[in-house]
RNA sequence: GGGCGUGUGUCCGAGUGGCCAAAGGAGACGGGCUGUAAACCCGUUGGCUUACGCCUACGCUGGUUCAAAUCCAGCCGCGCCCA
């Protein structure tokens, strides 16, 4: 171990506990020759993880690289109780199916980051443990924390004195989760700032029979594409790790100015001083590199910059965009004309309601001809190669692009 | 088990007999501006209808009333206190 190594490791942690374990472990490893083993849990909740996620993978790659051992723990047990973490009510259960199936997607996602050769990874699910345990060994576990402790934890005490239900399993989750790394022996335990709480107790449980607990190390929480609040999934302001390539490249377009340096810290390699300047040049250019360098891990440079391209000539400068071919009903048609907001509706596949069609004809969202029409009632000639734009796309890869239809047939 | 509270639209939250499709905020959507950024400005935000208007909606069920989100009863969920 060298300074430089160390330096690398605790680069992008909020905290540790404590650094001068870490350093004890690292010397000790080392004259051991036994890599330190390092534990990250993952709650199987949702079929897919996301960047905030790669965050803490890639500071276990980190440590895989320097020759020690990625344990991923699948918390196929624990996504039963339901991580009470930030929530302000109780999850909902999944059933044992969900957990499986989210499990093993985990695996194939896990998998583009860390290193899975043989020795460099082990993976566990907690059941392995959990399952088998009988009710005293839970009672006995239990009796290792106390409810005052269990208090001290800022989402609990929320809920508490708000008077919002916590139910006793979640107040188990935390103990739970501390039990696994006593069961895998990790020598260290990666999250983000909120398992803090959940790792400590891990910390502490190891630390009953003497000597220090696994050390714990905390990232900062990724915000999302809002740049606002930490990417999850069901903010929808996450870039999955199975996204496209423009997906990668569309959607960190879209981040706003204030979040760039900080994606650049917490998701790529890249040093300051290759940043900076493009950054000063402009910030738009920034966002085209970092786009790219994210992206590049997961789909590779040439593709990237095929995607770069892409968005390129689509988005930027004068817009073209792709028109969409549409169907119309000929039942719609009198007369060679057709109300304008049924035009708006059928452009959006008749999936918004037809309120809504009328409301976005009247916000002036639907141009006809180029030109802006605002009465939903007005009857425009429709034929075959008409063009019009209705508002914007509302999913997809043009997400939030001007949608503009060409009439293919009516019928 | 008893007492006291509480349950509203996507979310938060006001409303305690008619003027309530329900204040306000957030979010979302549409327009302007722009770099698919931010900030800002304007508009919209249950459904159906060319329109008059109609329908559905304030935990559930029933009741009082010309009229109920609002009053009453029972039930359910949640919280606090007492046991």
């Amino acid at each position: 171990m060298n300074d430089h190594d160390l330096k690398n490791l605790l680069a992008g942690c909020v905290a540790i506990y404590t650094e001068a374990d870490l350093k004890a472990k690292l010397l000790r490893s080392e004259r051991e020759r036994k890599p330190l083993r390092i534990k990250l849990g993952l709650d199987p909740t949702a079929p897919d993880i996301h960047l905030g996620h790669s965050v803490v993978l890639r500071k276990m790659r980190q440590f895989q690289d320097l020759g020690h051992k990625a344990v991923l723990i699948i918390g196929d047990f624990t996504a039963r109780i339901g991580d009470p973490t930030g929530r302000s009510k109780t999850r909902p259960v999944l059933t044992d199916q969900e957990i499986e199936y989210n499990a093993q997607t985990y695996l194939d996602q896990a998998g583009r980051i860390l290193d899975t050769a043989d020795g460099k990874l082990e993976i566990r699910r907690n059941s392995e443990w959990l399952a088998a345990m009988r009710f005293d060994d839970v009672v006995r576990l239990a009796a290792r924390m106390t409810v005052g402790q269990l208090l001290k934890r800022e989402d609990f005490r929320n809920r508490f004195e708000a008077e919002t239900p916590i139910s006793l399993h979640e107040l188990l989750y935390p103990l739970v989760q501390g039990w696994d790394s006593v069961c895998i022996q990790a020598d260290v335990e990666l999250g983000g700032t909120d398992q803090t709480y959940n790792n400590l107790v891990g910390r502490q449980l190891q630390s009953e029979g003497g000597g220090s607990g696994q050390v714990v190390m905390v990232m900062p929480m990724l915000r999302g594409l809002d740049g606002v609040k930490k990417m999850s999934k069901s903010l929808d302001n996450y870039i999955g790790i199975r996204d496209a390539a423009t997906d990668y490249f569309g959607k960190t377009m879209s981040i706003p100015d204030s979040l760039i340096s900080e994606w650049f810290r917490l998701l790529t390699d890249l040093p300051e001083t290759a940043w900076q300047p493009v950054m000063a040049e402009h910030p738009m250019k920034a966002k085209a590199l970092l786009a790219k360098t994210i992206g590049a891990r997961f789909h590779g440079p040439a593709e990237m910059a095929a995607a770069e391209e892409y968005w390129m000539s689509r988005f930027s400068g004068p817009r073209t965009v792709e028109s969409v071919p549409l169907t119309i009903p000929a039942a719609e048609v009198v007369d060679g004309k057709i109300a304008v907001w049924k035009l708006a509706w059928y452009a959006h596949g008749a999936e918004i309601s037809k309120s809504d069609a009328r409301r976005m004809v009247e916000n002036g969202a639907v141009e006809v001809g180029g030109q802006k029409v605002v009465e939903a009632n007005a009857n425009v000639p429709v034929a075959v190669g008409l063009q019009f734009k209705a508002g914007r796309h509302r999913s997809g890869p043009m997400n939030k692009q001007p949608l503009i239809c060409v009439v293919q047939a009516i019928q």
